[in-house]
DNA sequence: CCGGTGATGGACT
DNA sequence: GTCCATCACCGGA
């Protein structure tokens, strides 16, 4: 095999770099290459800024209640995607990781669109940068919904993560958690590539103002 | 640049 | 009925 056919791609990562503790496969997955060949062509994203659930004991996480239909695909097998549905109509993606059972994922929160751009520019966002700088934007940069909910990434199938380029530890920010209350209280556990464009902003998690309701004008 | 807010549907209590 | 692991758009400075 000439290996300079695909110099920046690399090999799809195996199931092993998934089946370990969560926040050792957040930061190893800054700098590798996620691809989606979909119906409508192939789109890739250099992963920059992702974030690391823990599980069941995890306040801030899906599985925090217990395993349920949705969350089911958090609770099996190191390596597939839980893609989710949010305040619809975003979808987000995680990667199932460490001992199957414990329930923890990273969610992919950020990306640099590296192959596909057009098709990715087709599906939304006005500056490059934007693309995937987001998880919902990530998702959709893709082309990811609900049907790739549960795609095993591991098993040659249309969604892989590929080997790319890891990163340094001293290029590694860590940070708190975007969008999670109580994301003050925990580790900080959302991890970028410092000096990325395409990582997205820190909001502080404002709890949503109640307003008293009011009967509809008119 | 910044903060406020509406859109919109499913999961869960 | 309430709560979202969000985004885009708007108006103000």
């Amino acid at each position: 095999m000439d290996a300079t056919l695909t110099p920046a791609r690399g090999d799809a990562l195996p199931r092993g770099f998934f089946a370990r503790p969560v926040l050792d496969v957040a930061r190893d997955l800054l700098g590798r290459v996620l691809r989606h060949d979909g119906e409508q062509g192939p789109v890739a994203v250099r992963l920059t800024e992702v974030e690391a659930y823990a599980g069941e004991d995890d306040p801030g996480s899906h599985a925090f209640r217990g395993r349920t239909p949705r969350t089911a695909v958090m609770f099996g097998e190191a390596g597939h995607a839980y893609v989710y549905f949010s305040y619809g109509m975003h979808w987000c993606t995680n990667l199932v990781c460490g001992e199957e059972g414990s329930a923890s994922a990273v969610l992919l929160r950020g990306g640099e669109v590296v192959e596909g751009l057009e098709l990715a520019r087709s599906r939304r966002a006005r500056r490059d940068v934007d693309l995937a700088r987001g998880p919902a934007r990530l998702a959709q940069a893709l082309g990811l919904a609900r049907d790739q909910d549960g795609a095993d990434v591991c098993a040659g199938g249309a969604l892989q993560v590929h080997a790319g380029v890891p990163v340094p530890d001293d290029a590694v920010a860590w940070g708190p958690r975007v969008g999670v209350s109580g994301a003050g209280a925990l580790p900080p556990w959302r991890a970028w590539v410092a000096g990325e464009p395409t990582v997205s902003p820190y909001r502080a998690a404002a709890p949503r103002r109640r307003e008293p309701r009011r009967p509809p004008a008119r």
